[in-house]
DNA sequence: TGTACAAATGTTATATATTAACGCAAAGCA
DNA sequence: TGCTTTGCGTTAATATATAACATTTGTACA
């Protein structure tokens, strides 16, 4: 489970991503049994494929192995599997990439907001409201009401800025 | 040419619209022949098209115009004008959509950020250094470097709530 | 003015992304 | 058990975007 606050929004050096996955899975099951919602076993698999790691994960990749593992597949599988996980709320669609992560922050109150490095193309999720906050002060001026955000930055993390 | 500030985000009751494409063809010239760039003919009524109204406009209805006016086009004719005036910054994309707006907002510091009303369909651009503040603020504290910023706001615009 | 090079466009084909429609099977419920 | 809902298999279509190569147009310069 990633730390919400601080230096570790992107994975810390020591990330342990076996555990990182087992929780990701474990909060599904638990979330999923308490909503009384099915994580069927495809659901489950497309999740974990795209827990495999911390990057953004396209459904044709997902369609490619769910395919080879099982003989039979097509888009319609996939795409159904990743509407059930956007539904529930366990994975993001990243628009700028047409690719689909992993959420692991819970954000309730607020809308999913991501940072993206072009590098290693980790994804992170930024936390807290602060960003929210300045975005309803913008839209309240015009008087807009807010009720989805697509936010996604683009840079360099701060490992890949080391590693030059 | 719309108001970078106060209430008229969206264009105010009496916009005459005939007027704002011709201010922003006129400043795509200007600013095309400052810069040495050549705004064309399929260019420039590409641009024209994206204008016509204050809705994102989808690169296959472009082509449709396109088509209908000279018999010959092709997606890549299409593409190609869009590539050159999202490079010269004249339109901006917008991922969530896979659509295409054009820019008065001249925002050489910051990023494009919009309000889209998900009943009219209008797209406004968020003024201002606030929201980028906020986000720069997130950002370095993970120690990642921006340079890129997709945000886009989704929601109700004043009009269409008064509209009730 | 003619030629040489680069930029823009035409053209065909393909890659990638997403959804519609329909029927069957499994799961949940009375 | 029978009924109903939900999930899944399958086929096809639609939507979005790019690759590759030929041809034309514009521009610079001898
Ligand atoms: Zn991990
Ligand atoms: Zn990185
Ligand atoms: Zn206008
Ligand atoms: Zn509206």
């Amino acid at each position: 489970m990633s730390d919400t606050f601080g230096q570790t929004v992107f994975e810390a050096p020591g990330h342990d991503h076996d555990a990182c996955i087992r929780g990701a899975l474990a909060r599904a099951d638990a979330l999923c049994a308490e909503r009384g919602l099915r994580l069927t076993a495809i659901r489950r698999r497309v999740l974990e494929l795209i827990w495999d790691n911390h990057r953004p994960t396209k459904a044709y990749d997902l369609l490619s192995a769910i395919s080879a593992e099982r003989g039979n597949a097509a888009p319609p599988t996939v795409y159904r599997a990743l509407d059930f996980l956007l539904e529930a709320g366990l994975v993001h669609k990243i628009e700028s990439l047409n690719a689909f992560v992993g959420c692991d922050a819970g954000h309730e109150r607020g809308h999913p907001k991501f940072l993206i490095c072009r590098r290693c193309e980790h994804v992170a999720e930024i936390p807290g409201p602060a960003v929210d906050s300045a975005i309803a002060r913008e839209a309240e001026r015009s008087g807009f009401t807010v009720d989805h955000e697509t936010i996604e930055i683009g840079g360099i993390c701060r490992r890949c800025a080391a590693a030059d």
